[in-house]
DNA sequence: TTGAAAGCGCTAACAG
DNA sequence: CTGTTAGCGCTTTCAA
């Protein structure tokens, strides 16, 4: 039986209630019964029972996390900000991971809820507003991050993507190309951010004459469609004389360079491809793709830093963060062009 | 205020005891007044308190996990396995990144165990006998994950590497490779798990008449310590006539291949390299890396199938698990020696 | 400065 | 089958 705070105050000779101010420092107490306590504390290797003392305190110290899956670089990057940031306040991260199924990311909250944690970020890729509005209704604050769509007026952190768009695009116009393809990742719905990353896109490519705007779509963001588009891209830079290609994310770079490598094609020399996102493997990668950064771990330190900020204070930030963009200009593009 | 049991009691006009009974199924309830019950929960919302639960059961259905940290991408997969199967069984992950320093691992154990979690799982980068010995005295089950360092005799899951290291040897010398660099991690100590690597490189080695062995020391086993050893490993290819470098690490191998493509060396035209774990990398790179696959998503699920069986049976199954090898046979390494 | 006692929300005997 | 009651380990009034 683990010892308690009974076992230490029989051992000190004093009462719990005495105890328990030493542990919290929350009343004086005098300095020789302080002592005595102490060292019954050391003596028995006495920790208290966080689990009781959230019963009554209501505090959970625990922030609840749903990602889609951990196992995603980028994510594994969030939850770190989160977990970091998280534990300079004293709390700890309660992990678990949807799959990006909607009816689990929403079966998670609820248990978290159960748990009683203090705050919720959910890191998810697909658009759910059943879950949002579900977890809006806990009362305690939440934040969203997703990285593919859009959560207007959500409480969320992110670049600015139209700018970031704009930026990538004006710097391969600078290096010479005229023909950049954007491939995107294929999309039904409109509620995805490709939206504005391809606004950013024209917006670049409209400011130029002879720029020729094309957009493209893989069937996913992820390497396999990447490589997957491998063919069709192939035949779009023959046909079209496309000179650079603008991938909507990293994977999709990634895969479409494995094509390349795959198929004699020479990366910057032939074509100069660049990713958006900056995972880790983008700059370890040979080329090394250029890409736009999305600072992950911020991301994820922001949005619990607003938590936090929201149970200390009661202040609630609303809307999006956004933090700063920075194009990362590596070995994939070139001024190369025909 | 959040709805508890007695709102729920009162509003469906039975006891607590009754709804406690409805809720965990634990004693039978007549239809009826299970109907009004289950009414009542829905029209409240009510989840169970899992704080109060816990306190009174003794069970947090909570695991702890002390990582490195979840930005490795092997962790990452290591704590997928974990999150996984517990998942399963009901239990919930409660993580925290170490960031490799010992006292923080000791540290977030206690917490850990503050917080009354069922079982750890200490997944580390170091030798730490300090933290294994304060984990054991906490009297719940633990499982201790090192891909670095040996943990002789603690309940723990990997690959056997002596038989790896020899497996992935052969198969270099099958291609036709006799002079084969072995590229390690630089260790003071000899608790590293590189031992065994070697020892199986070097017994495949001893195999073959004509087979130069030769083990070399990288300052560590990270990206930047495999680009970073690039100029002195170029010197031993030329001055030894090597034709292959066994890295003990994907993330080694991976630096190294980066820096023979800034320096214009081919492989596998020039030189053949293998890794060894099978991060998710290596088959994105290219050209793709050869490797000992680390199975690090099996490993985590093991690992925590032993602290459920345990918890569930009483059952300790002690030492380690080993878990099946696998040659990853692909694009950086060739016959192709001088 | 200290102790006694109530109670956080729940489960689990114990009675009925 | 159902209700009453005693805690789980702790914090926090309220008195002393």
């Amino acid at each position: 039986m683990a010892v308690t705070i009974k076992d230490v105050a029989k051992l000190a000779g004093v009462s719990i209630s005495t105890v328990s101010r030493v542990i919290n420092k929350s009343k004086p107490v005098s300095s020789e019964v302080k002592a005595k306590v102490l060292e019954a504390i050391d003596e028995l290797g006495y920790k208290p029972n966080e689990v009781a003392r959230s019963l009554v305190t209501r505090r959970s110290n625990l922030i609840g996390v749903v990602a889609t899956d951990i196992g995603r670089s980028y994510i594994a990057q969030n939850v770190r900000g989160i977990e970091e940031v998280a534990r300079m306040y004293n709390y700890d991260i309660i992990l678990s991971n949807s799959y990006g199924d909607p009816r689990t990311e929403k079966k998670f909250a609820g248990l978290l809820r159960s748990k009683q944690v203090e705050g919720i970020v959910l890191i998810s890729e697909i658009p759910n507003d059943e879950v949002i509005e579900y977890i809006g209704d806990f009362g305690i604050p939440f934040m969203y991050l997703n990285k593919y769509y859009i959560s207007s007026g959500l409480p969320s952190v992110s670049i600015d993507h139209r700018e970031a768009g704009y930026r990538m695009t004006n710097y391969l116009i600078e290096l010479g190309h005229r023909n950049i393809l954007y491939l995107t990742s294929y999309e039904g719905r409109d509620s995805s951010l490709e939206r504005y990353k391809v606004e950013g896109y024209e917006r670049a490519m409209d400011n130029v004459i002879g720029a020729r705007k094309q957009v493209y779509p893989a069937q996913g963001f992820r390497v396999e469609h990447g490589y997957a588009i491998g063919d069709e891209v192939r035949k779009l830079i023959e046909e079209d004389d496309i000179t650079a290609i603008f991938c909507c994310h990293d994977e999709l770079a990634l895969g479409l360079m494995g094509y390349c490598y795959d198929n004699g094609i020479k990366i910057p020399e032939d074509i100069s491809i660049c990713g958006y996102g900056d995972t880790k493997m983008a700059s370890i990668y040979r080329p090394q793709l250029t890409t736009i950064r999305e600072p992950y771990y911020d991301m994820g330190a922001v949005a619990i830093r607003r938590i936090i900020k929201y149970l200390n204070d009661g202040e609630l930030e609303e809307g999006n963060t956004y933090l700063p963009i920075q194009l990362m200009k590596r070995q994939s593009c070139s001024s190369n062009c025909r």
